[in-house]
DNA sequence: TGTACATCAGTGAACGCGCGTTCACTGATGTAC
DNA sequence: TGTACATCAGTGAACGCGCGTTCACTGATGTAC
């Protein structure tokens, strides 16, 4: 988006921005949300405290940041996908794209967790990330509104309306309601496992969570339209 | 279990460190896990810090308690639930027993999370919390357990062969594989579902995660047993 | 190319705060004779 | 029933710690002439 750094300063402004997310990141990985702390962030780059209010207003815009920053990598990496298995059918389609939804999430746990999991506390996230989880997702709902075939049922009752509404909001072309609600179900069932597996539930049982993982996607592609 | 509090002092003790849970889940729901601190607490309670230190060994001590407390709490409500739908087709106490888990959930989110949201930073959930998690997740697999037919394969695979010893482990009789991969997948569906809506993802979207659980317990009743 | 000045990254001291935890104590309550 | 003693809940001071944030400063870097 933004042009390339200008001056000399511009750009080491922008690389120790920079090595202050990697960083708090982690951080986040170590030591969770709470980690993030502006002085021990500072004292692990070797320079103060106060020295990184240079780089960032406070504390929360610097988490602002962070969670700006993943939203985004997790959109790329997902429209990237998209991008790579355009030619594939549906099916395939929506098999790539959850597989590739879960390898970002194990990638970075910390940082899913700080997407999807717990508010962290006493931290409001800003209006913006609504448009940047929905950019994430987009991919992913697309597939699996290409698995539905044609002469769906049309809007018919108060929760089919607010589905409606949702999309419309999202700036989509007009879906049967049926279709929305499999995508939205098709993400609640991504999340209920990989947030069960990035919590370390399946360790304790020594269950092997991807093939559960999978069996969701193909419940998914398989489930019949009614 | 315990008899009934002997001397006064020790039903007076009894009373104390209620009183100063119930304070810590009044804290918890406020400000997050952090907010649980001895001090806070005690000062809610009218009471100096170190007076805490009377009832509980230490900070981990109450949080442990806590949450043993709250699996047994969600667990006493499942069973409950199990004995008054017992004699109820398996489909309808699959229905039943997912309603009043999500009913839990919400009437008390923070301890929902307390249970199965991200793990609170620094701390290690002892190895009790394994078979209290059990006993609070059985009663609805086991009705999910009950909506299979017979003749269903055996063992085939190696993650088959990690579902039964987890079923062994547990100390479970014998069922097929598939029976219990349906069982986690319940769980995990419920989870989903429940936890996007504890975080209030779907308060952005405007949209009732009601329909959406419903469908998800259907769409574990329904689905073909291959 | 050389000097004069403005910019700005980073320092170190300081603020008030709340945390978990210990310790020696006071004073009320319960127990034994 | 009355006294002597033991128990124990709660206090208040103190510990060291890390937090976010401000402020006046130094000194290096970049810019303009």
């Amino acid at each position: 988006m933004d042009a390339a750094p200008r001056s000399p300063r511009e750009r080491f402004r922008e690389q120790t921005r920079n090595e202050a997310k990697r960083v708090a990141l982690d951080q986040l990985a170590e030591s969770g949300p709470a980690g993030i702390s502006v002085n021990a962030i500072a004292k692990r780059m070797g320079i103060t405290g106060p020295a990184l209010y240079r780089y960032f207003e406070n504390r929360d815009a610097l988490l602002t940041d962070l969670i700006v920053d993943a939203f985004n990598d997790l959109g790329d990496a997902m429209e990237a996908a998209a991008q790579a298995h355009r030619r594939k059918a549906p099916a395939a389609k929506v098999r790539e794209l959850g597989a590739r939804f879960r390898a970002w999430a194990l990638e970075q746990p910390h940082r899913y967790l700080l997407l999807f999991g717990t508010p962290v506390p006493g931290f409001r996230a800003p209006e913006l990330t609504i448009g940047l989880a929905d950019r994430a997702l987009r991919p992913l709902l697309d597939a699996v509104a290409d698995l539905a075939p044609d002469g769906l049922p049309a809007e018919r009752t108060a929760f089919d309306r607010q589905l409606t509404a949702w999309h419309e909001r999202r700036g989509g072309s007009p879906l049967p309601p049926v279709v929305l609600q499999r995508g939205l179900q098709a993400w609640s069932r991504m999340h209920g496992l990989i947030s069960l597996e990035v919590e370390g539930q399946f360790v304790g049982m020594r269950v092997d969570p991807e093939p559960l993982f999978r069996a969701e996607l193909e419940s998914i592609i398989d489930q019949p339209w009614q």
